[in-house]
DNA sequence: CTGTTAGCGCGTTCAG
DNA sequence: CTGAACGCGCTAACAG
């Protein structure tokens, strides 16, 4: 027996063993020339010594670490928890240990992905929305020999793998839903349009109601800053209702515009969803019990996402892949209590003049 | 100059700077024996190549890595992501990065610890939330040499550093609050007095009212299981309805289980703040815009705390402190839109024969 | 099958 | 002030 709680090498084994240090590294590496008693008998003591070998000097001879890492601009969405739980989760069952790094600065984000490398501390990284001006740097450290998975990249970056969720398909299924339901006046709040995320979920929206025969009116596409979802929510409800702007339903780029946007609504005795429904995306956990019965969304299978991008990185790591692939990741609509059927038929669907027929739209300017 | 993404040693700066490696080492370290103009050129031209030093090799001689730890049973609090945040801060400020891991199972929390310091992984851990169980192996550890912070250990662990809210204050802040307001009902819905935490709510809520002189109705206290914040905040509510118990406020455990509360009064037909105000703990982002207007609730300064901890724990690695110290940290009453006035003097006040007088009450059994 | 030896990249002795 | 040599813990290549 010995102090589990005692540092030890393999030397320390060797001498317990007998032996000389190569053998036991050989037999603890599975290396066939080793008598079956020597191996047998060295494992028995590594295991009561409760041996583990030092990353360092493993590292060292390896050159790798066992170490992935995660990068993330900011960390304050609840959304990151559930991915960082997905990845903890993969790492655990790879074997590998999770390095955080949070960098807000898209050149701070590059440098250290850059440092990771050089330093020899992680071998890959998955990187979390990385910055639109970072492509190309990412793609030549990438060319250098560093394994990287971006995540819910800006615009698709050649030579980078990436996993995505299916940004298009999940606004379609929002809109087809609130279309469903009969609504014909839907409006989208939408994040930044210079990126996939809302470009994609914009055109999602309009392919939908394209399809639909519906109308699209410029008047009902609200394109606000990133990063203050909530803010951005309460912004566009006031815009509509300042300006007149009718409308019975309200798709939002994530679950907090949509928070922002119930609240408003609320606060100008808008019921949800008997005056307005309202759609969301991505299913964080509070959007299960938001409200009385829910909120309706799309949901991203988050958890399952961060594990798919660990592995996707360590298949990466090992060489199994070459570079550049694009994952896209499947999504699915949750109804839950923010959405119900339209009201009534809307007086001018037969009366009065009928806005343009469809056509292309010009999303607005961020504001 | 040189390719940025190019991996470079000291050895290459040696050669650039036509000088040896252990100069260059010298000067890189800022030691005394190296002239101004050697030293000069040997940092210009490190500078250029952006060289940084290869963390195993480091590792291997000096025995640290600038990896901490933090180890977390589960991960789906949004709390935690904030913590996590304080702490990617501290750790950037101090060049030092930022290890994740998740154990669910008390044994598999200690392995970890017990790993990460043996394989040299780790220079440190902060280990949220410590298992009852570990205590001990806990304390051995930290005694072989692992410097360890624990945050909001389940109770005092003697000889183990540790970071914890200031739980009995913040109870007593809520129910003072309540108190003022006129509530003489108050309820609590509380998890797990196995731990300090809910301990020590417990009796803050248990103090406060003795403070006013307000009787202890054990009807009151409702004991739930830990994990699972929103049922427990349903069920406490049920229960109390179903009961017929009389009550016009809540204190909650935490700001998941007042989300449960007042989701189960409006299923009721109870009103929040107008029939029914309900106090929360913790403070996490989505409370600032819950409902209408917020939730009125203790606030931790959550990601303060998880900078507090990271600081600790690397003054505790560089020998700074000894271990055992206890780190209370203040909480702050933030009043918003769940809590308001009671409605009316409660009849029995005056007229009806009143509870029990003042006395210390057993906590329910947990459901 | 086994033990000895070199070297991974760096910091730290030592002589010079 | 500088350079050469050693060793951190481990593995791979080479002798035996």
């Amino acid at each position: 027996m010995h102090d589990p709680t005692e540092r030890v090498s393999i030397r320390d084994i060797a001498k317990a063993a007998e032996t000389s240090v190569s053998t036991v590294s050989r037999a603890l590496n599975d290396h066939p020339d080793v008598s079956p008693e020597t191996r047998e008998r060295i494992m028995r003591i590594a295991e009561a010594y409760g041996y583990e070998r030092n990353m360092f000097a493993h590292g060292l001879i390896s050159g790798r670490s066992g170490l992935i890492s995660v990068i993330m601009p900011n960390i304050d969405y609840d959304y990151q928890l559930q991915f960082l739980r997905g990845m903890a989760h993969a790492a655990e069952r790879f074997d590998q240990e999770l390095l955080l790094t949070v960098k807000e600065t898209a050149s701070d984000t590059i440098d250290a992905c850059r440092s990771l490398y050089r330093r020899g501390i992680s071998d890959g990284a998955i990187v979390f929305q990385p910055p639109v001006e970072g492509a190309a740097a990412l793609r030549e450290l990438q060319a250098a020999g560093f394994p990287m998975v971006a995540f819910h990249p800006p615009f698709p970056m050649p030579g980078l793998t990436s996993v995505e969720p299916m940004d298009h398909e999940g606004a379609m299924m929002a809109v087809r839903h609130l279309l469903a339901l009969g609504h014909q006046r839907i409006g989208i709040i939408v994040e930044d349009t210079q990126r996939t995320a809302g470009q994609e979920r914009l055109r999602g929206y309009e392919d939908a109601l394209r399809e639909a025969g519906v109308s699209l009116d410029p008047a009902l596409v609200i394109v606000v800053p990133p990063n203050q979802p909530h803010a951005s929510g309460r912004a566009g409800i006031q815009q509509w209702l300042a300006a007149g702007t009718d409308f019975s339903a309200v798709f939002c780029f994530n679950d907090l515009v949509a928070y922002g946007a119930i609240q408003e609504l609320a606060a100008h005795d808008r019921r949800v969803p008997e005056d307005v429904s309202v759609v969301g995306f991505d299913d964080i956990p509070a959007s299960l019990h938001y409200g009385r019965a829910g909120l309706t969304t799309v949901k991203q299978p988050i958890t399952q996402i961060g594990e798919l991008a660990l592995e996707t990185l360590l298949h990466l790591c090992d060489g199994g892949t070459t570079p550049g692939q694009r994952i896209q990741v499947p999504v699915e609509l949750v109804v839950r209590g923010t959405s119900s059927a339209a009201r009534q038929p809307r007086i001018w669907d037969d009366s009065v003049v009928r806005p343009e027929p469809p056509t292309a739209s010009e999303p607005l300017e961020p504001l």
